[in-house]
Formats: C-alpha cells, sequence, structure tokens
DNA sequence: CTGTTAGCGCGTTCAG
DNA sequence: CTGAACGCGCTAACAG
C-alpha cells in the first residue's frame, strides 16, 4: 500500500536501522495508520528470537505479600522495558512445574519465583531439571526466598528477622510463647521458626512440639488454628507468634470470639508488615520485610549477566514493635 | 534422534491427528524427553494463528479490589484451559492504550479491563479505536464496570449499591453525610456517588458540593482528606461515606489520629467489602461486590461467541451493615 | 538507501 | 500411517 517492499517496511515500522528515506517512512506509517497496523508478535518473536518478556510465578495474587512483590517486579521491569507476565501456583508445585515448562517455551527472558514450596520430593527435582534446562537455553531463573537450588536469589532474612523478632521480645519481658507456622516444615517459612527458636535459645527458652501449631497461609489458617487451641495452651502463652500477618490476623479473630483479649490475656506478633493490615487493633508487632525492593531486585538479578556462580542479593527486615506485644509489668 | 521425520515428530507431540504409530510416539517422546524439547510456543502461534491467552488490565495489584478481580479471572481461565497475562496501568490512560496494543500484536483472545477510567479526552478515542480494530481482528474486549463502550461489560450495580447504601444508612436514622469521592468525576466510583445521592434524595437530602470531598483511591488518598477536613465540617457530619475500603480505612486512622472517635463521633461506611480488611476496628459497614465472580464473568464473556449485539453481565452489591454505623439514638 | 532472497520453528497440505 | 514440500509473518543477510 506504500509501495515499497516488505523489508522497507519493516524498517520504517521497526527502526533496526534507521537508513529509510523520510518520505517512505512517512508513507508506510501513514498506511499502518490507515490498515490499523500492529505487528504480529509470535513472528517477531520467532524470527528474532526475542526474550522481552520477564515471567513472575505467586503462590496466590490475593495475599498482599505476593502483591506487593508483584508491585516491585512490575515496576522495575517496566523501567527496564520488558513486560511481566504474572502467573499463580496456589500452592500447588505440580503448578509451577507446568507454568515453568510454558515459560520455557515462551521463551521468557527470565522467570521469578516467590514462594516456592518445593520440598524435596520427586516434582521438586523435576523443577529443578526444568529449570536447569531453561538456563542452558539461555534463560534465567530467580528465587525469591528459597534456597538450596543453584540459581539465583533474593533472600529476606527470614531467621535473622525472626531471631531479632525473639530477642525483642524477651527484651520486652516475654517468657513463654507458642507459634502458628505454616502446614509443613518446609520452605521459607520455617526458617521464621528456626530462627525465632535461636532467639528464645539465646535466654535458654526452647519450644516444645506442643507450642508449634500448624496450619495455612492465609487468615483462614490462623484462625483456625487459634480456634481449635487447647484453652489450657492459651492460659500458658504469653505471646503467640504467627509467621505471617495474615495467619496472625486469623488468629486475632478467632481469640476474640473465644473472650481471649489481645494483648491483655495472650500478645500476638506477625512477620511480613504487610501495608493494608496496619489499622487492625490493637496495632500488629511484626517484621517488615522491604517487598517491593525484593521484587526489584528480583527483576535486576534477572537481566544482568550470568556471573560463574549463583548471584545472591539481600535485604534487610526490621522489627516493628506495636500495641499487640506491650512490654510485660 | 528418533528416526522418522519432523512433520512425525511434529504430529507425535502435538497430536493434531493421532494417525501415529505406537511404536513411534513413544520413540519421540522419548527422545524428546532426553533432548528436553520443549516447543518455541512463539512459532507455533505464528504458525496456528494461536489465541490462547487472556489479557487482563487492572490499575494497581496491591489493591485487594483488583487482587480479588484478578482471582476470579485466573481461576475461571485457567479451568477454560487459558493462560492469562496480568498488567498494571498505575490509572495512566495512556499507559492502558499502550497494553492493548500490545495484547492486541500478541493475537490474545480476549482482553479484560478492570477500572478504567479514560474519561472521554483524546486518549479516551484512540483506546476505543484501538479496542475496535483488535475485535475486527477476531479479539474480545470486556469492560469491567464501565459502561458508554460499545463492547461487551460485566456491571457491578454501583448506583443501586450505593443507593442501598443510603437507604439501610437512613433507616438507621442518620441524617446528616458527607462523602469522601474519587479526584475527578469519572469513572465508576462516580457512580457510587450518585447512587447514594438518588437514595437521600428518597428522604429529601441533598449533600452540598462542601460535602462532597475528593481525593486519590488508596489509603493514603482517604487518609489526606480526613486529615484535611475542617472541624466544622466533621462536627456537622453523622456519617461519612468513602467510596471504597481502601479510602474509608485511611480515613478511620486520619480521624483516630485528631481524636475523632468512629463510630461515636461519626459513623464510618466504606464499598467494596473487601476481605483482608474485615478484622478492623470498629467492623467496616460496606457494600459487598462479589469480585471473584465478577472475574469469572469476565471470562465467559471473553470466550463466548459474539453476539449481535454487545453483551452485559451483572452482579448483585448486598449492603453489610457492621459496628462503623451503630444505630442512631 | 532499497529490493530480493533466505530462513526462524513450527503445523499442515499432498502424495505416496 | 509417513515424509517432502510449503508457508505463517516477520527480520537479516546480500547485493545492488
Amino acid at each position: 500500500m506504500a509501495g515499497v517492499s516488505q523489508a522497507t517496511a519493516s524498517r520504517a515500522l521497526n527502526g533496526s536501522d534507521r537508513k529509510v528515506k523520510q518520505e517512505n517512512v512517512a508513507r508506510v506509517l501513514e498506511a499502518a495508520q490507515q490498515l490499523n497496523y500492529v505487528p504480529n508478535a509470535s513472528a517477531q518473536s520467532t524470527r528474532r528470537g526475542d526474550r522481552s518478556t520477564i515471567a513472575l510465578i505467586i503462590s496466590e495474587v490475593t495475599d498482599p505479600y505476593f502483591s506487593w512483590i508483584a508491585e516491585g517486579v512490575i515496576e522495575r521491569a517496566e523501567f527496564e522495558g520488558m513486560h511481566v507476565t504474572v502467573s499463580v501456583t496456589k500452592r500447588e508445585a505440580s503448578r509451577e512445574l507446568e507454568l515453568i515448562r510454558l515459560f520455557r517455551s515462551q521463551r521468557s527472558r527470565a522467570i521469578i519465583i516467590a514462594g516456592s514450596r518445593r520440598g524435596s520430593g520427586e516434582v521438586a527435582s523435576e523443577i529443578r531439571a526444568e529449570l536447569e534446562a531453561y538456563e542452558a537455553d539461555g534463560g534465567r531463573a530467580v528465587d525469591i526466598s528459597e534456597s538450596g537450588m543453584p540459581f539465583d536469589a533474593v533472600e529476606l532474612g527470614n531467621r535473622s528477622g525472626a531471631r531479632a523478632l525473639a530477642q525483642s521480645l524477651l527484651g520486652l519481658g516475654y517468657l513463654r510463647f507458642a507459634v502458628i507456622a505454616g502446614p509443613d516444615e518446609r520452605g521459607a517459612a520455617e526458617d521464621r521458626v528456626i530462627g525465632f527458636r535461636e532467639g528464645l535459645a539465646g535466654a535458654d527458652i526452647e519450644l516444645a512440639p506442643s507450642q508449634i501449631l500448624r496450619g495455612a497461609f492465609s487468615w483462614e489458617g490462623g484462625h483456625t488454628v487459634a480456634s481449635e487451641m487447647s484453652t489450657s495452651v492459651i492460659e500458658q502463652t504469653e505471646l503467640l507468634f504467627a509467621v505471617n500477618d495474615m495467619m496472625a490476623l486469623g488468629a486475632l479473630a478467632a481469640l476474640r470470639s473465644r473472650g481471649v483479649a489481645v494483648p491483655a490475656d495472650v500478645a500476638l506478633a506477625g512477620y511480613d508488615d504487610v501495608a493494608p493490615l496496619r489499622d487492625t487493633v490493637p496495632a500488629l508487632t511484626s517484621v517488615r520485610i522491604p517487598l517491593k525492593q525484593v521484587g526489584a531486585q528480583a527483576v535486576e538479578l534477572g537481566l544482568s549477566e550470568r556471573g560463574a556462580r549463583t548471584a545472591i542479593r539481600s535485604v534487610e527486615p526490621s522489627v516493628q514493635l506495636r500495641a499487640s506485644t506491650p512490654a510485660r509489668r
């Protein structure tokens, strides 16, 4: 329609090398306008071997922990001129595997995985193999808060954060603790349990198995655990630590409906310090993680040149003491 | 590697027509396994003219309103065997336009847009033109909570919901109101103001311009507005209605730090009834929208055969009265 | 600066 | 049931 060859049209529209006569550029652009032309992204990728999109895999969209990470990832990626595809695993490792395969087949530039809980089963090794193949093809895998795999990662300092929290609480005079932990002993959340234990160990306090309660990583999980806790355990507990804020809030609601006052009867602490929850009463003691920054760092890793060894970035958690954990006496 | 032609390999891996000898299928599959083969999605799309992904455009990932819609969209799409790409506009119309163009070029099956506030400027008509071109190419555009454009849409009943809220509050004995509205008179949020006014009109109550306060659609927005409200306006107000929950919570925090008690001094109502906020004290009166269902319906529309006319689905909001708006006297 | 030619990695005719 | 040949829409080399 512009009276030039396909090649010239391509050059005009794309500008790979701008050695096209101004006049022709104009004619091509106008023709494109008129035809409502949009390049076929698939064909472009096929030809160029493109890698212009970053894949982000998270467990849950509605969980603010993940959505803040996503915010950081998207913002930074946009800034770098890349697009982001967000996908959700619902915490199923098989789905994670499927997604990795998908993104490998889409030739994503990098795959960022937050909150994987792949453990060490058969699926875990399939995932690992898939990611290794992906990297062999030139992609980059970045884990957020997951270690033990030979990929670049952003560490959240879960262990040191929980340790610091325990120490702060000891400093406030608490002596008897219970923990609401994740459903099993895998993944990053368990590091928080370990760190908390380490902190308590400094004061020669140990957690008995009966003081570790397990539930799903959600408001519902925390609610269920706190509903089913035996009254005697509650009475013997001065402070309840939930490994994330959502669970802490679920527990708070359950305690309240059981007539247990927080913090008068039991103090409560969470983890993540997620922004939309800052209006709870009492204000929740928590450990802040700069989640947006985590997302941004993950993008940086994903876009950086691959070094000889796997790169690790890390981020500093900070304890936020609030009304839910007043000083004892 | 399997000792067959490319064509046979393709047929074996893809199964478009299963006229391949079992033995060969096995050999191809094993070879693929060994080579860590993954089909090149771009090349596949180029050839097949695929449309197997749904694009979702939202304003903000960290806003639970949008993340719950996203949850619904992703879940339903997954169920239908499609993948979802989530992108964020940050409420900038120009970015929305850019994204639509991107998804058009990617041959997405459908583009679902939530919370567009394109208004009626020049960008708005460009967006419209782009979407029309996209539909002409065989795509499907679906708006969530945005009318006035000739595309399929899911209506949230903002006007009727806000009207019902006003009526309920009148029923509780409130007579003097103020509204925290969005930054301008565009978009779906303004329907809530209109509906609220309609409800009040039934009791011959009008809102003066000084009783409509405008701010950003966020916690910060609500906080700012409530911080800057003059004391005299607060004293003359029995009930403050914020057009979404996030703003209501921001206002709550601001009022609290000004020493204004909720609901003793001023009652407060929000809109959306977003789940993670259900633990606030006092519990917030709000209007519930089944957001996941909204997302699911949008997917259904996007995947349905295009009828002669644009299709509209709608959803029923329901008023949730809670402690933040006790009965007067 | 431009047009011609040659693929990218696939899926799909069309003959066997 | 299989292989050879073709073409999807595009970009990159190679001559002009």
